[in-house]
DNA sequence: CAATTTTTTCTATTTTGTAGAATTAATCAT
DNA sequence: ATGATTAATTCTACAAAATAGAAAAAATTG
């Protein structure tokens, strides 16, 4: 889910940080990558390397990008929250 | 999502079915069962035996229902998605 | 080239998911 | 009342996913 929302600035540590952010759930770097290396494996994402121009200092960034079964994988994933839950759980908050 | 879905009427065989019907999806009988077990275990849903009484023959059911700390954490997994997804995937289909 | 910084890799463990055979407990027919 | 049938749950074992955190790598800066 977050890099599909990061679009094209997703790579480890903003993914890392997005998922922080929306779950309030400490979750390690080492959990993150290696998530990532599943969906890879799995052809959901892509990943590649990014230029070694940083402005700072540090490792180049690999980037990471959702392919169409990704979205269809979300997609369907929704799809089946969506026929067991429906609304019941309220739509509200 | 299944037990509280169904309520009253939630118990290992209607699980699965319940399952089955919303992802298209083969799941064998032995993973709702260790699954609800973990649950339990945990406290998002409790079960008791049901009377024996049914009407064709066939071992007393052991019914289920969600906790509030399960329906918690229903909305707070739904809570995540939407911080992370909102509504980027296309609300429509 | 050493220090610093940012990021990724690696390794190991715990937790979840999954399957299917075996078992249990009930009713029905003779 | 007992063997056949039926509906449901338990049990056992293995595969896959989640998680953590230390280590390593690769870049810039002084």
């Amino acid at each position: 889910m977050a890099v599909f929302r990061l679009g094209s600035d997703a790579y480890g540590m903003t993914v890392r940080q997005t998922v922080a952010e929306a779950s309030k759930n400490f979750t390690s770097i080492g959990a993150i990558y290696t998530t990532l290396e599943r969906l890879e494996a799995k052809g959901f994402i892509s990943s590649w390397q990014g230029e070694a121009t940083a402005e700072r200092g540090g490792r180049a960034k690999r980037y990471f990008k959702i392919e169409g079964s990704g979205i269809d994988a979300l997609r369907e994933k929704e799809q089946v929250r969506q026929n067991i839950l429906g609304g019941l759980l309220g739509g509200v908050a």
